[in-house]
DNA sequence: CCCTGATTCGC
DNA sequence: GCGAATCAGG
């Protein structure tokens, strides 16, 4: 790979947006981290964040932008994969598209409890639904051991699992190493990936 | 450990 | 000019 004018303007487009050297690493392919941070200075354009600071009043959306949105939820299930244990195998990840929408995360700042949509609001509450038991308290077990991340700390090898109440101050991020491929660990890929069945909503 | 960017230096 | 290796830090 070399730096053609259309991938130098990649490269500099998403430094101006505050994206890191890995990220715009791994969205170019055929580069590493180096080669991005080395040609960024050769362009000259290390100091980022001085000037040119336009707008992003957020210049890093928490790289591939997570909000998790778990509540069982399989038809919006981040990965169209219904199977509960897939049982381990292809070691391989294969080449990962990673579509990244990079849609910024609208991440409104939570204010009192006026968002919240009725749709599918706290999923903390593995509640209502039919879950296994042992899966639930799973759950309730782990996020005692929750290592309570903020937004930002997370990465995508962490448990994006909300827990507690976004309207207030007790709110946070399970953490935990999330299962390879998934963005929750364990515990919670039990409660977020169901098979799909069950629930078939009585005439309403 | 995971991840950042910064610098060096042989190619 | 390039980027792996390395450094320095969170």
């Amino acid at each position: 790979m070399s730096w053609t004018d259309e991938r130098v303007e990649t490269l500099k487009r998403m430094w101006a947006e505050g994206q890191s050297a890995s990220q715009i690493a791994k969205e170019l392919g055929g580069v590493t981290r180096n080669a991005v941070i080395g040609k960024v200075h050769r362009l000259g354009l290390s100091n980022r964040g001085e000037e040119a600071e336009a707008a992003p009043a957020e210049p890093k959306p928490a790289a591939a932008a997570p909000i998790p949105e778990p509540a069982a939820r399989p038809e919006a299930a981040p990965e169209p994969a219904p199977q509960p244990k897939p049982a381990a195998a292809a070691a391989a990840p294969a080449a990962e598209p990673a579509p990244e929408a990079a849609a910024a995360a609208p991440q409104p700042s939570f204010n009192r409890r006026t968002l919240v949509p009725s749709g599918q609001p706290l999923p903390p509450q593995p509640s209502a639904n039919e879950i296994s038991p042992e899966a639930l308290a799973s759950v309730r077990e782990v996020e005692k051991r929750a290592r309570k991340l903020t937004l930002m700390e997370l990465t995508e090898r962490t448990c994006k699992w909300p827990i507690g109440d976004p309207a207030t101050d007790k709110f946070w991020f399970c953490g935990l190493p999330s299962v390879p491929g998934k963005p929750y660990c364990e515990a919670h890929v039990g409660v977020a990936f169901q098979p799909m069945s069950s629930r078939r909503d009585r005439r309403r």
